[in-house]
DNA sequence: TTGAAAGCGATACCAT
DNA sequence: ATGGTATCGCTTTCAA
């Protein structure tokens, strides 16, 4: 492989000069421009990134943590992620790390040794790091002196129940998993607690640590035991599906008889029916808000210690 | 941020003897090991990796090439591969591509700049540029000397009819997406037309170039133009969904009166019903065996130019 | 056992 | 306008 001292010697001048060619930066000759073209274009050469970034003391990469990119929200948000960091000439470096945190913890470790710049963190896990130093930005979850970007779970969740009551729900339930650590989705939650406070809804919900794919197994036993409910809040579309599925089964007619809204809107884009009424997440602009902060940490720039995301509310065939 | 130099300065000692404690390779003497210990503490030295990739001419990063990690099987896929890159070593650097040549093209020169040191295909554009020489492998994809790794399209595809018809069906028909390029996936038709030619099963067929979201549209117009199929091979799972939920609104039974199996599998880890009858891809073996094949080429060692894994065939509630 | 020094590939200061 | 040279942080040869 040519390096840049083969081009400078092939074209006869300095290594600086073919620099200068290549960043197009500073004075050339035309002559000495000429030269050194045809002795790249002779050589083949490509310059080296890996030198670049010794010297730049970047990689301009960027390391995403997630639980799992087999998950269709996680798979949504590293696609806007990664188009959005190519646009600003970064690279996304994939991360899983559910059920591994001692991965995690080594991979933390690409922040010094400078093969990211910093880091996406979408991960569960709680260790007694202080990250507050470290370019880092989450998404949902609560970390001391990290930024975060999260949608407005809180007054989002409250339209979709007051929705629910308008369309004359009486007996509205919430269904959702717990989040393990400080999130701002477990506002999902916080919403239908005041809900009922405020309207004398009864309290009737499953709100509990879970493992993704337990939800049909959950759905069922509380649809079971809760033959009053007409109005349920789900707090993925998972678990929506989930309760569709079931009421589907026991032929109880959605939304004629029970009215179903979800938070989140990603099953919408993969399966076409039923169309979910659902609060949807702007996974666009989540992502490019956490690029957008990401790069200004790097920068050691001032940032929001937290950043909502409005969310859409999207009318589709459960309620 | 400290180097190996102020280490070794701390320490007392050479360069050497601090690379040669970080490596743990070579002799050194239990009092410079002490020495330099202390001084990697006292210091919070972490070796930088940027140094070590120019030395080292290589980044331990491989590419993933992908139309769009938002869809479940691309999703699926990243995921093992991932994990299995990290068993070895290697760290995964994503690249979504669909609708964007260029990026694609431009993010192919990360191999002669050293950013990876490998690729892993899923990508369906065509240039006129020779891959043979790069380390490069594929899924699916046949590209002049580049080794593919694929199921066995064809012998689970003819399993798959042949159970169909074991079942009683006799007005089968296929109905998938065509694959722009030479594909492995293409062989899921072939086994079809072939199965009509040996069983003499008229021949009835959706088969074209499309987009992933036309899936529900299209098998809606397909089923009510032939009212005849008694059974469904599906070229996706998504097809498959797809289907079903057109033969429910019809309020036509799956599977008594219509029955369907699907190729893929992913849709049943993601949404508990239906479980579709499938012909189950072996997702963490098909990212077993690309990881194993694409650093044996980075190696510069000798690959099988095709390489089939076995999927098995599973029984659901569709057929 | 140890360390000085060269070298990986690129950039940039500074003199010319 | 141009190029010699030092430098980024690390590994490795080779001589001591």
């Amino acid at each position: 492989m040519a390096s840049i001292h083969d081009v400078a010697k092939l074209a006869g001048v300095g290594t600086t000069t073919v620099s200068r060619v290549i960043n197009k930066k500073g004075y050339v000759s035309q002559e000495a421009l000429e030269k050194v073209n045809k002795a790249i274009e002779e050589l083949n050469y490509t310059p080296n990134q890996l030198g670049k970034n010794l010297k730049a003391k970047n990689s301009k990469t960027i390391g995403l943590f997630i639980p799992t990119i087999s998950h269709p929200f996680f798979s949504r948000i590293a696609h806007f992620l990664e188009d959005e960091l190519y646009k600003k000439g970064y690279r996304l470096l994939l991360v899983n790390s559910q059920g591994n945190p001692e991965k995690e913890i080594k991979l933390l470790n690409m922040i010094p040794t400078g093969q990211v710049d910093g880091i996406i963190y979408i991960t569960y896990y709680q260790y007694q790091m202080d990250f507050s130093k470290l370019p880092i930005v989450t998404l949902d979850r609560h970390i001391d002196g990290v930024p975060c970007i999260t949608s407005d779970n809180y007054e989002a969740s409250k339209k979709a129940l007051y929705y629910l009551k308008k369309e004359g729900c009486k007996n509205i339930a919430f269904i959702g998993g717990k989040a393990a650590t400080p999130s701002e989705t477990n506002k999902r939650f916080l919403a239908y607690e005041d809900f009922c406070k405020e309207t004398g809804n009864p309290s009737i919900y499953y709100y509990d640590l879970m493992l993704h794919g337990e939800e049909k197994m959950i759905a069922k036993a509380f649809i079971d035991s809760h033959k009053e409910i007409d109005g349920l809040f789900t707090a993925s579309d998972l678990f929506a599906n989930a309760c569709y599925q079931t009421y589907l089964e026991k032929g109880i007619n959605v939304p004629e008889k029970v009215k179903i809204v979800s938070f989140d809107g990603v099953l919408n884009d993969l399966i076409p029916e039923p169309k979910f009424t659902v609060v949807k997440q702007r996974v666009d602009e989540i992502a490019r808000e956490l690029v957008r902060v990401l790069l200004l940490r790097i920068d050691n720039k001032e940032t929001n210690q937290i950043e909502y995301i409005p969310s859409e509310f999207v009318i589709g065939e459960t309620a």
